[in-house]
DNA sequence: TCTGGGGTCCTAGGACCC
DNA sequence: TCTGGGGTCCTAGGACCC
């Protein structure tokens, strides 16, 4: 059997943790920029504020029902995150992270008599502990433990083990087709066309028409509600393939030295993603664009190829500034940039080029490193490269006015208790 | 005025090869 | 009028996820 444990509410929740003044009032969390809403606690939901709506589109529902409103703090969640994952691991051997606010454990060596009573030791522990509320659902399939979940979060105590269900096809019926993991917009569409319009349709689905219209993947999707498990489970994630930093511009740029400056800066956090990795990238593409919003949007990408797979933030800046060279164009105003490594390869299987200097290169290897550190201990940029700019002059800086402090990964915004 | 960010996997189509 | 067949590799773009 698979369980999911997911936090719910996640981002709002680890706001809470800090503030139990908000408890059962209505929170929200804003995305980078302080753009849209990507979290919301139940009393927000309630109030009718949907999931990726702009802020300024619900800025009057927010000031009538005084809804606490935060800036997004990863620092914050990335923390609470690892406890829960800890504390996860100390119930189940088997156990894969899935996203941020996820985990997908796999029961069947821990040989339960009863699944749910599991869960709900869990639940309770993750909430003691951690200090934020989860649910748990409980199925054959990952699909169906997603499903399951999903049914979990409206249930009282937050557990539902669609296995032990009587019938649970009467379960599958009543869940609209386009609730389902993998199943998207566009595919519903297409299903609901040919009168697939529930999890039970699409498990009693035609193999043929589902393969040749929603290809492999949705075939999967299918075989995993009948209970057959298609979707691997990684207890170690692997190495990421690809390696992007990208942000929308606190304020519009057209010259292009203050374009520059940002496109090193997140150049560089990008390699230094891509060091934490022990990887090297090949490739380097540089993505600029004008806002969505106003017609003629223009989007430029380019791609660099290095000469030899780096990691050091020189080469990596480097290259993405000739990328931005290449797509820059004069007079527009630019709203986002982005650099994103790819070719990824691991730093053991680097194949020195003909004309590479090896001696240099350790050099460059070594001094990375110690700046890695030095950043890593600090938790904030004590040292980088000039090319991005100082940050006094980086105007383009995302906003986010409304961050709480990050109580457990910096010692100075810790708040003072007075005795 | 103000509209996020970071990933994965799959497919189709073109280029190229013998 | 009829214009091979089968394979690989690469890239762009689509679809999906949280």
């Amino acid at each position: 059997m698979i369980a999911l444990v997911d936090c719910d509410s996640f981002y709002a929740s680890c706001e809470r943790i800090f503030r139990p003044d908000l408890k059962d009032k209505p929170v929200i969390v804003l995305s980078n920029n302080d753009g849209c809403v990507i979290a919301r606690s139940r009393e927000a939901k309630a109030l009718g504020i949907s999931m990726g709506v702009p802020y300024f589109k619900v800025r009057e529902v927010v000031t009538k029902n005084n809804v606490a409103v935060f800036s997004s703090n990863y620092a914050l969640y990335q923390d609470i995150s690892s406890r829960a994952l800890e504390t996860i691991r100390n119930f189940c051997p088997e156990v894969e992270p899935y996203s941020i606010d996820e985990s997908f454990l796999i029961l069947d060596s821990l040989r339960l008599r009863d699944e749910a009573a599991f869960a709900k030791r869990l639940r309770q522990f993750i909430k003691r502990s951690v200090g934020i509320p989860v649910s748990v659902g409980i199925g054959q399939t990952k699909t169906l433990a997603k499903i399951a979940t999903k049914i979990a979060k409206q249930a009282d105590e937050g557990i539902y083990n669609i296995a032990a269900q009587e019938d649970p096809d009467c379960i599958l019926a009543s869940m609209a087709v386009e609730d389902i993991w993998g199943i998207g917009q566009h595919q519903s569409k297409k299903l609901r066309a040919v009168r697939i319009r529930t999890a039970r349709d699409l498990k009693y689905a035609e193999d043929g028409w589902i393969k040749k219209h929603l290809s492999v993947v949705g075939l999967r999707t299918v075989y995993e509600l009948r209970g057959f498990r298609c979707f691997g489970f990684k207890e170690i994630p692997d190495n990421r393939k690809s390696i992007c930093v990208s942000r929308s511009l606190g304020t519009y740029l057209t010259n292009y030295n203050e374009l520059s400056q940002a496109v090193a800066f997140y150049a560089s956090l990008a390699s230094e993603k891509l060091r934490a990795q022990r990887s090297l990238a090949n490739v380097v593409t540089t993505y600029i664009s004008t806002s969505f919003h106003v017609p003629d949007c223009y989007w430029g990408s380019k791609r660099v190829c290095l000469a030899t797979p780096k990691n050091d933030s020189p080469s990596i800046v480097r290259a993405a500034l000739e990328g931005l060279r290449l797509a820059y164009i004069e007079g527009k105003k630019y709203k986002r940039v982005g650099v994103l490594l790819s070719e990824i390869s691991s730093c053991k299987e680097l194949q020195k080029g003909l004309f590479c200097d090896i001696k240099q290169s350790k050099k460059l290897d070594i001094l990375m490193r110690e700046i890695d550190k030095i950043n890593l201990e600090a938790n904030k940029p004590l040292v980088w490269l000039a090319a991005g700019g100082k940050p006094e002059s980086q105007k383009w800086v995302t906003s986010a006015s409304m961050r709480s402090p990050r109580y457990t990964s910096y010692w100075d915004e810790l708040p003072t208790i007075k005795v």
